[in-house]
Order: structure tokens, then sequence, then C-alpha cells
DNA sequence: AGAAGGTCGTTTTTT
DNA sequence: ACGACCTTCT
């Protein structure tokens, strides 16, 4: 690299008098240094509940208020989420500028470079993108192409293949080296592997396809194509700022030097204690490697937590003692009061999940609104049981990690025309559609999109003379008359989307036979969320890189309810505060997953998980697990509660039992609510009848006498 | 040969 | 409740 002449600033030097915001009376000491730090870089390590999120806002707001333009400010967080979260808020501190700051998530950043610079590594500017599960069809299109799985030794699967090719490129290691290190079973099979990978790559370049490793990749590659690129996208970083930065991987390290190797100004802020994304690459000692590769790097700590009581980080700092850490940050707050957090063993699944929904209900009594309350868990399927009894109980809840509605089966059936539509040579989506047909399946599908992709011009026009047989012709032409007509660029986007559902209704009606009333919805659904775009490209874009949960969906029916509560698994809680926290199935082979337990630092990746979860509280934890679970074929069986929660002091977790309310009771008067000994702040007793003033409680079901 | 339809075994976490 | 695999049908 040219030697660098770093220019001083010629404006006079900022006082607080000429700003609006008083930074020195909003934040601590650290907080302010972090947020008023000249250029640079500069690390910042902040514990859970420090006011990262609450510092980089300042820091966009002195940024911007000191004269750099909101523009070349590059705000980059894990989820579009916060990034909006952010960029709102801290417009409310300063003014609108604020919203002018680019950003949100990596892969969505590289997506608006890669859109304007495709051309220079080959691909039309209007690629389509591949989620997992399209990655993961095309990979089984050409396993079965290339004939891999002929020999009667077994070939990984698609989600697989998709999985350990997308590890190699986010671990930043060989295949080699991730097959022993991953998938004994399959070391042999590794010249297979490494052609079908190159394979895939080819595929994916000849019709203009990316999946989400290759938005990363893709751009960094583009950066080396090109240094006039490299240079132009810089220059426009003029600040470049990272949340959550033990979470990136080595290709977003990468990133993150190259926006910033014009001006050199770059700050990250992260907790090596809250790393959670090992599995995608993500490796909590990056962050001690960013005062290696930046020389001059300015290190800045917040300790003092503003979240959570001091009980309840009493049993985080319990909790993280346990870790391999480096960095030594016992976090402390001045709210010394507080419950302690309890330990609840229940006798099912049933009872755990009535548990909480009877404790919500009671907080939600004492003025604790439902949105300020969450529920987390290791893995979506946990909440099933619970959101069975919480329907039960009219309770609203939006659900973070579960399905989302761009990962239902039907709605990538809308979506795939969408994108054919959008781009002729996008083989995955051309796939499905036509897979839909009657009298079409892997094979045909195959010789069609090589037709309609490589030897037809234009598929929509050519549509007369294709290598077709009569099976399944008058089918693909009403296909073709849809594509063509949604093609039209004077269409809007919401008559796309309908002319889309009027030729699948059908289809769709046939494809999903036994269950198809209670899809219906998502399709409508997705009708009136196209009606906020007009442009299709951002429209399919958005809906890849943001996936809307399917449950916030239900929500918005009734906006005159009160803000539903939280159901999260802990990845998706990652940055977020409750007032209550409810952990549940903190069992053994579920947090630690069994998975985590085969890998070598797989249990620390688990408890620092854990941790995350736990600093989600503010004022009330309740960690829970069933003592007995239910399986298919393995009948009831004794669990083993989580290895994080053995062996803790009474005074630092306290152990809860629950009681039945007298058996008869319950069965006159649904009210059925348990005693908890010591625990429930406000312990009214329960055998009176049921209360009227409880609306969402007024049709709760009788919840069954388990014992 | 290739598609359709039924059956069996199954499931971490996310952009 | 979903997908991979096996059997039967066109």
């Amino acid at each position: 690299m040219a030697r660098r002449i770093v220019l001083r600033s010629d404006d006079p030097p900022v006082s607080q008098d000429d700003l609006t915001v008083d930074y020195r009376d909003d934040l601590n000491p650290q907080q302010h240094a972090a947020a008023t730090a000249s250029g640079g870089p500069v690390l910042v390590v902040a514990g859970a509940g420090t006011g990262k999120t609450r510092t980089l806002i300042y820091r966009v707001a002195y940024l911007v208020e000191t004269g750099t333009k909101p523009e070349s400010v590059v705000l980059l967080t894990f989820t579009r989420r916060a990034a909006r979260e952010m960029t709102t808020r801290a417009a409310t501190l300063l003014d609108g500028r604020c919203k002018r700051v680019q950003g949100g998530t990596f892969h969505a950043f590289c997506l608006g470079i890669l859109r304007r610079h495709a051309n220079v590594i080959d691909f039309p500017n209007n690629f389509s993108i591949l989620d997992a599960a399209d990655a993961a069809d095309v990979l089984s299109v050409l396993r079965s192409r290339g004939g891999y799985h002929q020999s009667d030794e077994r070939f990984p699967r698609k989600g697989t293949l998709q999985k350990m090719f997308s590890a190699v490129t986010n671990r930043d290691t060989s295949l080699d080296d991730l097959l022993a290190d991953k998938y004994p079973q399959f070391t042999h099979l590794h010249d297979d592997l490494e052609q079908l990978r190159r394979e895939y790559r080819g595929y994916k370049q000849s019709h203009a396809l990316m999946d989400f490793d290759d938005l990363l990749l893709r751009t960094l590659e583009l950066f080396e194509a090109s240094d006039a690129v490299r240079n132009k996208v810089a220059a426009r970083c003029r600040h470049v700022l990272v949340d959550e930065y033990q979470d990136t991987n080595a290709l977003q390290a990468d990133l993150v030097r190259q926006f910033a190797s014009v001006h050199g100004n770059v700050m990250v802020v992260g907790d090596d204690a809250q790393s959670i994304y090992r599995f995608r690459g993500a490796d909590f000692r990056n962050i001690f490697q960013f005062p290696d590769q930046y020389p001059d790097t300015t290190i800045l700590k917040l300790e003092q937590n503003y979240r959570s009581t001091q009980p309840i980080l009493d049993l985080a700092n319990h909790v993280i003692e346990q870790a391999d850490r480096s960095y030594d940050k016992t976090l402390f707050s001045e709210e010394q009061e507080g419950e302690l957090p309890a330990v609840v063993p229940a006798p099912d699944a049933q009872m755990e999940s009535r548990f909480v929904a009877q404790m919500i209900l009671r907080l939600r009594e004492q003025g604790v609104p439902l949105d300020r309350i969450a529920v987390l868990f290791r893995s979506s399927h946990n909440a099933y049981d619970l959101e069975v009894a919480l329907n039960q109980r009219n309770i609203p809840f939006v659900k973070y990690g579960g399905t989302k509605l761009s990962e239902a089966a039907h709605i990538k059936d809308v979506l795939a025309h969408l994108k054919v539509a959008e781009n002729p040579m996008d083989a995955a989506a051309w796939n499905r559609i036509l897979q839909l047909l009657h009298g079409i399946g892997p094979k045909t599908a195959r010789d069609l999109i090589e037709w309609a992709t490589e030897a037809a011009d234009d598929p929509f026009v050519a549509s007369e003379n294709g290598p077709f047989s009569n099976r399944y012709i008058s089918a693909l032409k009403k296909l073709f008359a849809t594509l063509r007509s949604i093609r039209d660029p004077d269409k809007a986007l919401v008559e796309q989307v309908e002319a889309v559902l009027n030729y699948y209704r059908p289809l769709f009606e046939k494809t999903y036979y036994e269950d198809y009333p209670k899809r219906e919805p998502d399709l409508e659904h997705f009708v009136s969320l196209a009606e906020a775009y007009d442009d299709r490209q951002t429209f399919l874009a958005q809906l890849a890189l943001d996936p809307i949960e399917l449950t916030a969906l239900d929500q918005d029916g009734a906006e005159e309810d009160e803000p539903p509560l939280v159901l999260s698994t802990i990845h998706s809680a990652k940055g977020l505060e409750f007032h209550t926290v409810f952990l549940i199935r903190a069992l053994e082979g579920n947090l630690p997953s069994r998975y985590a337990l085969k890998e070598p630092g797989g249990v620390d990746e688990e408890l620092r998980l854990f941790y995350v979860a736990i600093t989600r509280a503010e004022e009330n934890l309740f960690i829970s697990y069933p003592m007995l679970k239910y399986q298919r074929f393995r009948g009831e069986y004794l669990t083993d509660p989580s290895r994080f929660i053995t062996g803790i002091p009474d005074d630092v977790l306290e152990p809860v039992e629950l009681v039945e309310a007298d058996a008869a009771d319950e069965l006159e008067a649904p009210d059925d609510v348990k005693q908890l000994n010591g625990r429930v702040p406000d312990d009214a007793p329960e055998d009176e009848p049921p209360n009227d003033a409880v609306p969402s409680d007024a049709d709760r079901p009788d919840d069954g006498l388990p014992f």
C-alpha cells in the first residue's frame, strides 16, 4: 500500500457548547469517550447491558453533528431490525439527517454494492438471491445431474451439502479440514465434493444466482478485481461502525478492512462473552485480533450495567466464570435490589408451559406490559407446547426464530414466479415453478430449464416452439402467459402478485390439498406486503434478507390489541432486553445442545448462549425445565437439568417448587394458578372464583389434571 | 424412463 | 407436522 499522509482537519475543534446534544450529561465517562472519539481504529469492549447500543447511537449523532455527511457514515449491524432501531433513535436525538446514514446487515450493504458493480465480475445486476433452502435445491439438482450417488455408498443430502460448502466459505478453511473436523464419515468423498462445489459455483455464475455467502465473498472478489471500485466504495465510508463485532467471521472482518481502506476510521463494538455464531464462522477471538490488524487502536471498555438488577448480574458473572475467556470484565449495577433469579423444575412439559403462561398473566395484572416479557429457548420447536398454551389463553405473541413467511413452501412458490420474471436465468426458481405442473418432474424440469436458460433467446416469446411434450403443454402455455403478463414494465407490483395468485391458486389447492385452507391467509398477507413496494427487485431482496416472521403477521389484524409477548430463540434475542425473562427447556442435550457436545469448544459456545439469555433480563428471571419428557418411540423418560444450572448456590439461583392448587378446587373453578413458594410478588390466594377483569383469562381452557 | 403417491424416520442456532 | 426414499402407475 502507498505511503499515507494524514491531513489534519481544518475545522476548529468542536466545543460542547456548539452541540445540540449534551453528550457529557447523557453518557457516563466511558460511553462519552467512545461516542466522541476522534477518528482512527477504535475497539469498544462492552459487557452485556452496558449501553452499547446507546453509545453507538450517540456516536452517530455526534459524527453527523460535527460535520460528517450522514451518507458517508456506515453502520453495520447484525439484523436489519437493529439498524432500523438505531437510526430511528439517532434521529430522535438529533434530527432526520441520521436516517440517511448507510448500513444495515453486511449482506444487505454488500448487496447494494454488488447491484451497482456486478458487471465487473460478470454478473448481470438483476441476479437473484438464494436463501439456504434455495441453495440446497440447486445442489440437489446438480447432485442428481452429476450422478454422484449412483453407487450405494451414501452421499450427503442436499441440506448437508449446503451447510458444508457454506462452512468452507465462512470459516475460511479448506474442505479437507472441514471434513476431518465435522464430517469424518464423508472424508473419502473429498474429490467428488470438491468437484460438486466447483460445479455449484459455475452454475451460480452462469445462471445469475448468488447465495448468502456469495454476497460477502463476491464483494471481496469485486474489490480484488477492481481497485477503482474499491476506492469508490471506501471513499464513501468516512466512518465505519460495526456492532456485535464478536460475531463477525473472517470474511466480514476482511470486508470491514476494505470499507475502511480509504479513511481508516473504524469503530467496532462487541463482547467476547456474547459470541454465539460460531456455527456461522464467527470466532470470538476475532475481537482480540482487531488491535493487531489495526495499529494504534484505541481500546475502550464499558463496564457499568444499566439493564439488570445485581442478583441477575451475580448469576451472570457466576456463569461466565466457568468459560475460558481472555477478557475479564465483571459487570456491576447500581440497582442493588431485586428478586433472586429462580430455577423452576416442572413435572412435565405441559406443566412448564402452564407455569409460564400463568406467570405471564400475573405479571400483566401487575402492570408489566406483555411486550416487556420474553420467553427464550434454545431452538424454536422448544416453544410448541407453550404456543398452544398461549393460544388457549388468548395471549398474543410474536415468535422470532420460527418459520419465516418467505420460507413457507407456498410462499416460495409464488416468489419463484416473480423471481423468474425478474431474472429469467434463475434456474432455481424455474425448477420450482415447473415442477408444480402435472406431468413435469425433476428430469423434464431439468431439460426445460436448459432450453429456457440456454437455447432460447427469450423463453417468453419463443414459447411456441420448445421441446415440449403433449403431456403438459397446455399447463406450460398458461405458465408462459402468466410470466409474460407480469413482465410488463407498466404493471404495478401488486398487480403482478395478483396475476401470479390467479394462476397459482388451482395449483396451490392441488399441491396442498390436505391443508391449503390453513395456508390461504399467508397468500393474502403476501399481497398486502407487496403493496408497500413498487419495485419487484427490491421486494424480492427485502424478503430474502429480512424475512418476516409468520407469527408477526397474525398480529397486524389486531392493531388495537396490546403489543404482543415475545417468544424468541436466544440467538434472535441478541441485543434486546426485557423486564422479565423466562428461559425454558434448560435441559442437558438442549442447552447445551447435544450436537455441541461433540465439537471442541462447543460447550463453551452453549455457555455463552446461556449467558446471553440470562443477561436479557432487567428485573425477573425464571429458568425452567420439565423433569419428564415424552418422545415418540422412547416414551416417557427422565430428563437431566442443564449442567449450567446445577451446582449454583441457592443464594444465587433460588430453587422454586411448583405446587398444584387443591385438585378439588381446580375441578370447579378453572382458576388453577399454582403456588410458588415465596416467589410470586403478589401471592394472592387462589381459591377465589375466576376474575372477569382479566379478559385474556376469560376463556382459558381447563388446564387438565396432569397428576 | 420418469412421474405420482405413499411411507418411514426426523428436526440447532441465522444472513 | 417435512423431506428423503421406495413402490407403483402411466
